[in-house]
DNA sequence: CCCTGATTCGC
DNA sequence: GCGAATCAGG
């Protein structure tokens, strides 16, 4: 494969001419052979736009993953934390002292339902929640166990 | 959904 | 420098 350069001389000049005659980027980037993002790029390189520049220039790429990934992370490590200790899960019932009811849940309460909503003993668990989760250790581990998603997005 | 131009960033 | 990926806006 020789090694040709993208932007030629005559095609930069082509690129020129079609860009002050109004042409869109795909349209020019049709005549000259090149990809739209091509035609695009090398406009901003050659400082040429249409409209004025947005005002707010974007985060970085950096920044974005950071605001987007950070609480999947956060909640990840806490679900790790939580199966370190993995022993299996006890077939018998999280029992909790604090059981309350829907008016006294909070951030400090595990809103782990018990029983069936509108029934006369309806309640929530009520316990002290795992740092950053809406229930406590024991059924934490009861609502994210591992494998549970994909079962049940099978039997869909 | 389609499209547009603009920006970032790995190459 | 280049342009794919991604973005915001229409």
């Amino acid at each position: 494969m020789l090694n040709v350069p993208t932007w030629t001389t005559d095609r930069v000049e082509l690129l020129k001419n079609h860009f002050e005659a109004g042409l869109t980027c795909r349209e020019i980037a049709a005549s000259i052979g090149v990809s739209r993002n091509a035609v695009i790029g090398k406009l901003a390189r050659l400082q040429l736009t249409r409209g004025p520049a947005r005002a707010e220039p974007r985060p970085t790429k950096a920044a974005r993953e950071r605001s987007r990934k950070s609480i999947p992370r956060l909640q990840y490590k806490i679900l790790q934390a939580v199966y370190e200790n993995a022993e299996p899960l006890p077939e018998v019932a999280i029992t909790s002292e604090r059981r309350c009811s829907l008016f006294e849940l909070s951030n400090q309460r595990c809103r782990w339902p018990i029983g069936t909503p509108g029934a006369e003993d309806f309640c929530f668990c009520g316990d002290t929640p795992v740092e950053g989760m809406p229930y406590c250790t024991g059924h934490t581990r009861l609502a994210y166990r591992p494998g549970s998603r994909q079962r049940v997005a099978r039997a869909y």
